[in-house]
Parts: structure tokens; sequence; C-alpha cells
DNA sequence: TTATCTGCAAACCCTTTGCATTTAA
DNA sequence: TTAAATGCAAAGGGTTTGCAGATAA
């Protein structure tokens, strides 16, 4: 979280742009959650913070991030709303329950060895990958 | 393509719903491309064929074979449009080329068995996967 | 006959942009 | 001082909906 702020305030001068307080309340509320998060229920929370801060800030705020390389938007299902999360150094993959909406996050090696055997099978050269798992988490399954 | 057409007739009727002309060709030209098409593609496609059709109503089409379990909408990348493909039988993925956006389907038994094991670890049951690789294809990297 | 479908236009949702003003550097 | 950032409102793109007329059953 300290690493992250210090890295955008890099950014952000490597660019000749402005450490703004907006842009710091966004960015730290940003990094102090955890999972997914999309624009408006960041924008809701930064308001607790700070209520003059607009959403169309919070959205710029999150493209900078992204730019940055400490988010990444994602599109679960068909959603039109996009969701965000934090970049971080190991790569992670999603479970989605389809009955209650919750996302499970995982990692799993053997998952980046099979993305290779593929790619090569057809020219490809991998730069990322996602996998997604729909199904039912333990607690709908019971219910 | 026959079969889905009358799947796709079945379908209506038991749901006492009407077959109607726009219906089917917008079925027919649907079931007839292959890969992933937009709606708007699709419009564009169906006008060719009957000019009278509206956006509207291959939108609605696309929603209703979507329920019927012959069409699946997906979102690529962070991209705000849906595109549709044919639910076949056989299960598959996707590379997509992150500068030509060319996507290439693939099927891997081995996914299947990876996935499995993660859910079991987190108590899911799975119904479906989906498994995107990012990257550069052939022609791209040797462009 | 009558409930469903259609096409149009308008509404909708999420996101981006234009602009006048404010602010960091 | 001045280029960048802000917030608002308005525009944008993709998709859905309301409605009056058309149509399958």
């Amino acid at each position: 979280m300290r690493k992250r702020i210090a890295d955008l305030a890099k950014f952000i001068s490597e660019r000749g742009l402005k450490n703004t307080r907006q842009r710091e309340t966004v960015a730290e509320v940003f990094f102090s959650t955890s999972g997914h998060i999309s624009a408006e229920e960041l924008y809701q929370k930064v308001q607790k913070v700070d209520p003059g801060i607009g959403l169309t800030t919070v959205y710029r705020t999150l493209k900078l991030l992204t730019e940055a390389g400490l988010a990444k938007e994602r599109r679960f299902g068909g959603e039109p709303q996009g969701v965000f999360e934090k970049q971080d150094e190991k790569h992670h993959d999603h479970l989605i329950c389809t009955r209650c909406g919750k996302i499970i996050e995982f990692n799993e090696p053997a998952l980046e060895a099979i993305q290779d055997e593929v790619a090569k099978k057809f020219g490809f050269v991998v730069e990322d990958h996602k996998m997604e798992l729909y199904g039912l988490c333990k607690s709908c399954r019971t219910a």
C-alpha cells in the first residue's frame, strides 16, 4: 500500500502530472480495498472521506492507475459495468458463483504451463491470461 | 444449422411465442456465421437479406437465442461491446491477439481437469469456464 | 380475435468529454 | 505563471424499453 502510493507518485512526477489531493484520496481508498470494485462503488467510498470529489475524477484516477500498471479493468460475465482490481505481482484467476455473485481469487501454477503449450501450437506469444470458473459456491449449494 | 433452427422453433412454440419471418432470418444469419459477432455486425448482415429488419429485433432475437441456450454473450478485454457466439456442444476457449484483435478458438482437455481440481479446493461445483490467452499472433510478431 | 412482435424513438446505463474554474509546481 | 486537474453538465456508445400498429396462431 505504502509502496503503491509511492509508485503512483513516481509515475505522476515522471510524466509531469500533478499530485492532487483528490487523486491521492481516490488512490488510497482504492488500494485499501480488496477484490474488485466498480467506479461507482469506489466513488461511494471516496465520498465518505471527501464528499467534494466527483465521479468523473474517480474514473480519471482509475484510468491513470491502469496506465501506471497499478490497476486492471475486468468485466465478468455479460456485465456492462467494469470492475477494477489491484494489479499485483502474482497472477491469479477467478471462481465466480453464478447464484450469489461471490468471487474468489485463486492461483494455479499448472495453468501457466498449459497456456504456453496451447500458445505454441498456434504461434502465439502469450502476454497474459484470464481464467474464470463459473459455478455454485459452497453456501449456495447447501442453501 | 438445420437442427438449431428446429431447436429454436421448439423453444418458441413451447413458450407460446410466435415464429416470425424476422426472427427466422436473424437466427439463420446468426447460425450461418462462425466465430463471434456483435449485434451491430449481425444487423448489417441481416440487412442484406431483409432491409426491413431493425436493430432492436436483432437484439431481441439474440436475447431469445441466449435464453434458448443457442447463443452466448461474451465480452473480451475491457470492451464495452458484447459479442455473441453459437453455443455448441464442444467447449472451447480463446486466444486473442492484443495487436490485431484476431481471435482463435481452441480446445484443451487438460484445462477441464485442472478446473475441477481448483473448484474442489474451494467447495465449488463448476458449471462452466472461460479461459482467454492474450498475446501476439504469428503475423503480428513477424510484422 | 388476441396475445405476441415489430420498428421507431426515446430512455437507459456506464463512461468519456468539453469547458470554465481551480490548483500544484 | 501556467500547464494540468477538477466538477459539472452534456455527449457518447451500446443496449433496452414504451408504444402504436402489424401479424402469427
